[in-house]
DNA sequence: GAGAATGCAACAATCGATTGCATTACACGG
DNA sequence: CCGTGTAATGCAATCGATTGTTGCATTCTC
């Protein structure tokens, strides 16, 4: 192919068409301002040869990025990767509800050693807007952020006191229908499976007591409340088994991949589920009616929280001060309780 | 915050430390042409005002993007969703090797409608190289930009006659390794789940017939041979138990997705695995050891796969013309078989 | 103390587009 | 044939950086 006659800019192709290069960007952008002959012949010039205006040099006159920020912030959670499923299904909805806008998706896994993680996106200007997938521990770093720079939003909790935009689930309220689902069903003893430092968990958490103390059975619930990834969650689980005294019969996970995991555990110790203990996840992820039993969970609609993200940070930057969004969740019975 | 005194570009801050704008170029590189001292002023200065230069002027300028296109093509797989397992893993690899080598992942899923997908994301100029997550079958359209474009590569079989570069597994070795453990394990009736339309899985069933037949039980295989997503190969698989005459006692699913629906289905039709039935997926995903029964399968090691893809893409990057890699697959015994 | 060498910083062109304003061309009426 | 109006195009500044070249001070050398 020869490398030469190549058009690499409308510099070239107004060259080639007799015209200017303002001609020419006009042209490609259909203006009016240009006669329609002359707009149709520079428009089937770009066509022969191929020719695509530079994009990054249109956003840096036009002073937009066409790009949207993703990151996925792993504070506490080193151990977590970015294909713990949950990010990735909310990923690939970002990424439909994105491409349909016109944006791009620049995905950033950040480690935040530093508190500038998110200065470094956001004032790269190659960024129109940013979106977080969780909170992590950087409540205080996000909230800085989101005091002057608006086009912000996160899913998870939405903390009270907190400015930044949120898009979540009422946390509180799935903890509270989970358990009051499985003592309905006749669970007596329970236990709580996640760790309370993640402030979406520790909502789950609080639903999940309010849900006990309302029926007098507060004291009937024991946690274990470690960081719970996919890879850590059933030796954890496993051990936990094997050390306590008497297993619950009701068993409310903080998320699916950790009812997953419990679900392997208990099967290797040969509890049966639904049999002898219930089991309930929170997610309701794509694989959570796949597993064997089936499970029961707390279901977050990540489609429409993927939505709402893409759909408030697009209202806020063009301006507008938006408030939080919080979801509904919905409980999901399946097999496994 | 007063956004009036705020600095948004070099200029502004060169006017606050009384230099040129090309001196606070220089300062903030770290240029030794600019003395010590005022370099280490221009750089203080550029803290307190947290500022940080337009990396879409810089890349304009220097004619680089600092960005790699990881595109997902769905063609003949329109109901396949981005959260499909295998490309959220495979992206998380990706994300993390990218960002090591100082570059962002613009991620993009595209539907090929056009044959022009791949051509607008080359030529935007946003992109300095681009990574296919399979090739779906768009192998023509590949096979076009590859003559011409350098810097592109493909997660995929490696297909004879073809010349653009690509990593994947010996896809036929893993079903044969695969068949043959099955048929170690003593099953004789054996069936694949896959639809050979997409070339990797052709190859699989092609190794799965070779092992077959090296023991003169070419005749002992049955097909299913459906498109099968998380979402429909659980109907698909169930309906095929319904209908079919008798149950195989090896199972071959094209992929870990397929197997841990086909384990459900098999569950809710009351056959044991392994006990009745073995069964063997192909990927090794990270949920593949929490299935119940765990997921004897084929490796593919996706981290490695990652790996080779970004250091393949950068050597073409620097214009080296690489060859492509096949990696060898590898077989992991769980409970399942 | 004059001339050469050296170190620093300024100047201005450049990357590839967009766009307000100026200018040209053409048609038409008087 | 000229003035005027309008449609179509050209010109040049601009977005925010980078970088080769140039110019000005020092400092060094003999």
């Amino acid at each position: 192919m020869s490398d030469q006659g190549r058009v690499r800019n409308i510099t070239d192709l107004a060259r080639l068409a007799g015209v200017s290069p303002g001609t020419v960007s006009r042209a490609l952008a259909d203006s009016q301002l240009i006669a329609k002959k002359t707009r149709e012949k520079i428009q089937q010039l770009a066509r022969e040869h191929d020719f695509r205006p530079n994009v990054m040099a249109r956003n840096l006159r036009i002073k937009r990025a066409g790009a949207i920020g993703v990151l996925i912030p792993l504070g506490h959670e080193t151990g977590q990767h970015i294909s713990d499923p949950f990010f990735m299904t909310m990923l690939g909805h970002l990424a439909d509800a994105l491409t349909e806008r016109g944006h791009d998706l620049l995905l950033s896994r950040v480690i935040p050693k530093d508190p500038d993680w998110l200065n470094r996106v956001v004032d790269s200007g190659r960024v129109d807007g940013v979106i977080l997938i969780g909170q992590s521990d950087q409540i205080d770093v996000i909230e800085k952020m989101a005091s002057r720079y608006l086009p912000l939003v996160a899913w998870g909790a939405n903390l009270p006191g907190k400015i930044h935009c949120s898009v979540g689930s009422d946390n509180r309220k799935g903890g509270e229908i989970a358990t009051r689902h499985l003592i309905e069903r006749g669970c007596r003893n329970f236990a709580f499976f996640g760790d309370p430092v993640a402030p979406e968990i520790s909502e789950r958490l609080e639903g999940c007591r309010a849900a006990l103390s309302a029926v007098n059975m507060s004291s009937n619930l024991s946690i274990l409340p470690a960081h719970l990834t996919a890879e850590t969650a059933h030796p954890a689980i496993s051990k936990w088994l094997d050390d306590t005294r008497s297993i619950p019969n009701g068993i409310i996970a903080a998320s699916d991949v950790i009812a997953m995991s419990a679900l392997r555990a208990l099967a290797e110790h040969g509890v049966t589920v639904p049999g002898q203990v219930h089991v309930i996840g929170y997610d309701d992820l794509p694989f959570s009616n796949q597993t064997v039993p089936t499970l029961s969970t707390v279901k977050q609609d990540l489609a429409a929280g993927a939505a709402h993200l893409v759909d408030l940070l697009f209202r806020r930057i063009a301006g507008e001060e938006t408030g939080s969004v919080v979801l509904e969740p919905e409980l999901v019975i399946r097999q496994s309780s």
